[in-house]
DNA sequence: CACTATACTGTGTGACACAATGCATATAAA
DNA sequence: TTTATATGCATTGTGTCACACAGTATAGTG
């Protein structure tokens, strides 16, 4: 049984990850790449998390992918099209949203902390 | 097959969800009451959705409960515990990480949107 | 009678965590 | 030099969990 704190974290990466690998994904990389930068910037992911959602992404049409078999490993390079474009700018605008949600929320709250008074 | 707006709507509102919800209940309320608050948030929810999750949040005593039969329709408060007030700090606290890290991203895309224009 | 208020349950789906597999290269140890 | 270990890179499979959606149920209200 997994502790409750956990559980949240998962859940709440879970909506996060698209939108950070879809926002990465401005200039081309390859999943192993990805998975560094990401973990870099403090998210963490699995691998069995980011390849399947490079694949789902890619099947939405969000994403393209190319081999690249030249080096000395092969590695498969995703970049975001048009569409994708399109689709992180409202991603980002329901998350600004949702952020807004919470904030307003958390501003009823007796033992107002985080959100409000950092930054 | 759902569109891949909505899809990435229901993921985000997953992590979301249990934050909005325990920062609500910093006063008693009872079920189908949040959820007429949270839609009005804008904050979409469904009953069975909201109804399992309260009592998940209840089963990792986040929040307990009470049933008042007083009135004209039988009605189950539910309300924060001191766990829950712990817990909600941490949560929000990773929430704001996660913000953080997505605008961070965000700021090294070409169209800059969003997040960093408004507010 | 239809509608609202209030809560619950059950089924399907989708995505994650985790673990394992596979293979190639580079590095360290023998 | 041969062997062993680690790293780069990607895939697949299993279990779990939470959601959406659609019901069920009951008691009031218009």
């Amino acid at each position: 049984m997994k502790q409750v704190f956990e559980k949240f974290e998962i859940e709440m990466r879970r909506g996060v990850m698209q939108l950070a690998v879809i926002c990465l994904l401005d200039n081309e990389k390859y999943g192993y790449e990805i998975i560094k930068n990401l973990n870099e910037s403090g998210l963490k992911v699995e691998e069995g998390t980011l390849y399947p959602l490079l694949r789902r992404l890619e099947g939405d049409e969000l994403l393209t992918s190319r081999w690249e078999t030249g080096g000395p490993r092969p590695r498969k390079y995703y970049v975001i099209t048009d569409l994708g474009i399109e689709i992180r700018m409202s991603w980002l605008n329901t998350f600004k949203t949702l952020i807004d949600t919470v904030k307003q929320l958390e501003s009823n709250i007796q033992d107002k902390g985080a959100l409000n008074n950092a930054q």
